[in-house]
DNA sequence: TATGAATGAGTATTCATTCAT
DNA sequence: GATGAATGAATACTCATTCAT
């Protein structure tokens, strides 16, 4: 009701549009109706399909938003002078984005893969490259190729979820760094020290 | 009209439309009509309900018995002598069934927990066996609970089922395999030899 | 409620869909809901998109019948032995279908020119061969050629229904035929007896 | 914001929005947003409103300026000094009118009779006025009152629309005139000198 | 007991009209 | 007066489930 101009307003409403949207996902995936997202963001249907014409396109906003936030998680790990450190810098980076969107990025995974494919496909070349690095410097374990790696970043991300939904995003984003670092880097990679304050506990030795 | 042995004829119809159900689930996931199904196993809507009074009943029907597939399995682990091969066998016995169910068996994964979420749970509790048996033979890294290795067991049916979406089965079932292994056995239980045929080659130390 | 086997109650079903849909058209035109409709011929929507997946299938599908009823008119005026006899029974015959449909006629003609356009084209396509005939006879006036007259034709239907709402159908059919005949039949063509029952008393000459 | 001569500006924009309309009218019939009305007149809704508080009510302008040309053409018909040329003058005007406005006249026609029935009904009886001219000066065949050849008229806007639509204005109105003149015409009335240039081409004797 | 036609609540989307700025 | 964002009732079509034959 306190409205500061009418641009301002729409802005809000289309703000407040994706975060119901967001909660919804998160809260139930991709079921629930266009009309109670209205009812939700607090706007009529008119003003929903003004700001998105159809349901395809509200997810590919969102998904559009997260690909975009991964993709600078992703430069950030680039940006990482040591190979190795860089791809614990993406993990570490994609994990903290999933913990943050909680359910909804499974559904949206899933929206991005379908509506907005060639962002999708970008994001993944580019993820090609983090690991590129890292096969570069020797610091990955033999016969595992780029693609493969990057799918495998694919595959984590599920594990994660999974494991977020059984034992909360704590122990799902640590297990996932784990298990991918144990079972991508070689062996001498993963004797250095600690990255970061909440990675080494689980692994005792 | 006139038929002998309406008993069989009634096991034929049930059996029909459980198969038409699981190539439906792996072609399509969930999202198909039953009036196609009907039409696949070749029986009337009327016969198709009297046997599934429900979409749901049927995903109850089939999720329950993949379920008692991977009890089987379970049990084969747990009769393997050593502990640590006990682990293997339980992944290569549940990546088999994957292999075999394709797509299907994401679907009826969380069908399963949604719809006979009881059995669900004592196939979880079976399996935290196999994985106690490993710890109490200290072939599993420190810092692991049972609850947890079992539940990284699920993640890891996920990250098979993009991997397989990806690389096909026999990548996906190598890499899920390799890396599980990888991050959770202990560092000189791994020092055995390959336990199957397709498992080494990928992992060149 | 009398019904005697499925299939004889399904037929009625989709009669009484097509009646309430031609009484539809004729009272309001096009504009009315699906659900009016249902409910008119007392049957549940599934029904309905049962047997018309769309409204335009269903404006199809009755066009279609008319389109079927206007050629054995033209069939039955191109075997009329004489050429200018075989140009009024056309009219009359179209103009008595126009008669019964009412109303309809119109949305029909619409509907037909855009959804089974073919079917429409190869209608006129048969009036040519009625209207080439009296060419040929030379008892059509000099300068207009065929496709001319068969959309003069057409053109004289819109009259008709034009009349038929002001004056009613009788009126609409005399002053239609009088008007075409007088306006493309040669004069002395036109000498001859009066071809049937109502069609003299308003041409006195 | 600063604008000069208020009064100027809008009725500019009443302008703009009337033509509009009667290109869309043309192009598309009565199937339009006024969203787009609005775009293509260069106003807001709000202005569009204010104007026309309703869809139907700017139909109802347009077609009341529509009305008041007809008007201004049956004045002419009734000013010519011969009964017979008064008839023709009215065929004139009125297809030069129909041909002007294109397909917008045939969805005016019907908003006409629907919003301003008024306003159609005291044209009609207007027109009444030239046959009554024409039937008392007896160059009208028998047996037509006024009152149906008023409505004549009206039909044969009809299927000059219809024969507009497939054979270009020029011979729909040479061909509805013609028609029509042969048709109500007394046989001796039509034996006079043809009145315009473009008008007896067709009818070769 | 099998059949498949019938049911109808449910869902995404549109568009004339209103009203806060 | 002008603007254009907001409104929400309306509408075509779907699909799990029922039930007359």
């Amino acid at each position: 009701m306190a409205r500061i101009g009418e641009r301002a307003d729409a802005r809000a409403n289309r703000a407040r549009i994706l975060d119901a949207a967001r909660q919804l996902l998160a809260e139930r995936g991709i079921e629930w109706e266009m009309r109670e997202l209205a009812e939700r963001a607090d706007v009529g249907m008119g003003t929903l399909y003004r700001n998105f014409a159809t349901k395809d396109d509200l997810f590919a906003a969102i998904a559009g938003e997260l690909l975009a936030e991964a993709v600078g998680v992703i430069d950030a790990a680039l940006a990482e002078p040591d190979a190795a450190m860089g791809v614990e810098r993406l993990l570490e980076g994609l994990f903290a984005m999933a913990e943050k969107g909680g359910a909804a990025v499974e559904a949206l995974h899933r929206s991005a893969i379908a509506v907005i494919p060639e962002q999708f496909e970008s994001m993944s070349r580019r993820i090609d490259l983090v690991f590129q690095r890292a096969v570069d410097a020797g610091v990955i374990r033999g016969g595992l190729d780029v693609a493969l790696l990057t799918d495998c970043m694919k595959g984590l991300f599920s594990f994660y979820q999974v494991l977020r939904e059984l034992h909360g995003p704590e122990v799902a984003s640590r297990m996932a760094r784990e298990v991918l670092l144990n079972g991508i880097l070689a062996p001498d990679a993963r004797a250095r020290p600690a990255p970061g304050p909440h990675a080494r506990p689980m692994a005792t030795r």
